[in-house]
DNA sequence: GTGTTTGTTATCAA
DNA sequence: CTTGATAACAAACA
């Protein structure tokens, strides 16, 4: 699942290849969620370059140069961006043939997952992958981006706005359970479900606790623990547990380090009890009854 | 065939 | 208006 530490793993591969990178052809192969139309887009964006690659929680926000508009990326749960510039001979002219390809994660590329990819001027690709057809590409004007960054993401971890004091406002007088909480994008941009179960672990907080039921020092402790987690998984290129690659098709480490989600049975790291697990908000919950209060 | 997986949104209720 | 709870979606896998 990509969540914050594994898109901005995404991004930093792609700030090395793309910026200055014009797109030369656009292929779209079986994308619905995708805006404007693909035949917009496919007229739209071969000529353009990209200028910056920018993320807002799991939201990847591409700039154009010389653009009013941002090209939007989502990966929801299994999406995937695998660049290459590898050199591959190319029948004819501009396009790839889709017989040629490489050998990366998943699977020479394009292959069966592939909805999309983008063809640059410098011979780069970029692929869209997404086993589910969950993900989207969006294209959107300044005033669109400034609206959706403004209604649908709250601060982000590791930033001034996500301080002491405005996580006590957003927890206080809250009924619903602190692992809603955390993951709700509005409050906190960033957290799925495998890093809210292991921040809440790692400040000793049951996850079905109420946000206003919380003491100030769990508080204090659960903000620590979520900048600190948040920063090891960038460090370590994120976490890889179903599909997630990063930019050049290679899995995170941060997976060796996960304390409780997917451990359910084993030996809690801390006392040895067993990781329990429960479906809380809908989502598979992972925690150690013994660690967390 | 059944249940499970999760990010996000729609819908409904209070 | 705010807040919260839940279903729905997608496709593969055990």
């Amino acid at each position: 699942m990509p969540e914050l530490p594994e898109v901005e793993t995404v991004r930093l591969d792609l700030i090395k290849h793309l910026i200055g990178a014009q797109i030369d052809v656009v292929k779209i192969i079986d994308l619905k969620n995708i805006t404007p139309s693909a035949i917009f887009l496919l007229d739209f964006l071969p000529g353009q370059e990209i200028s910056s690659v920018r993320r807002k929680g799991k939201l990847l926000i591409i700039d154009l140069k010389n653009s009013d508009y941002h090209l939007l990326f989502h990966l929801k749960m299994t999406g995937q961006l695998i660049f290459t510039n590898k050199k591959i001979k190319i029948a004819g002219g501009h396009s790839l043939d889709e017989g040629s390809s490489y050998k990366a994660v998943g699977g020479e590329l394009p292959n069966k997952h592939t909805r999309a990819y983008f063809l640059f001027t410098n011979g780069a690709r970029l692929f869209f992958n997404d086993l589910r057809k969950f993900a989207y590409i969006k294209l959107v004007n300044r005033d669109e981006l400034t609206e959706i960054l403004l209604n649908n993401y709250g601060p982000e971890p590791l930033t001034p706005e996500f301080n002491l004091p405005y996580f006590k406002s957003i927890l206080k007088n809250r009924k619903r359970v602190i692992k809603a909480l955390i993951l709700d994008q509005k409050l906190i941009a960033g957290l799925g479900n495998i890093y809210a179960d292991e921040s809440l672990f790692l400040a000793g907080i049951k996850p079905w606790k109420e946000g206003k039921a919380l003491k100030s020092i769990e508080v204090e402790k659960l903000i620590v623990a979520i900048n600190e987690l948040i920063a090891e998984a960038i460090k370590y290129r994120g976490t890889t547990f179903r599909n997630y690659v990063d930019a050049e098709g290679k899995k995170g480490n941060f997976t060796t380090f996960l304390k409780v989600y997917g451990r359910e049975g084993q030996a809690c790291f801390n006392c040895g009890a067993k990781i329990l697990k429960i479906k809380l908000v809908g989502r598979g919950t992972h925690y150690c009854a013994n660690c967390q209060k």
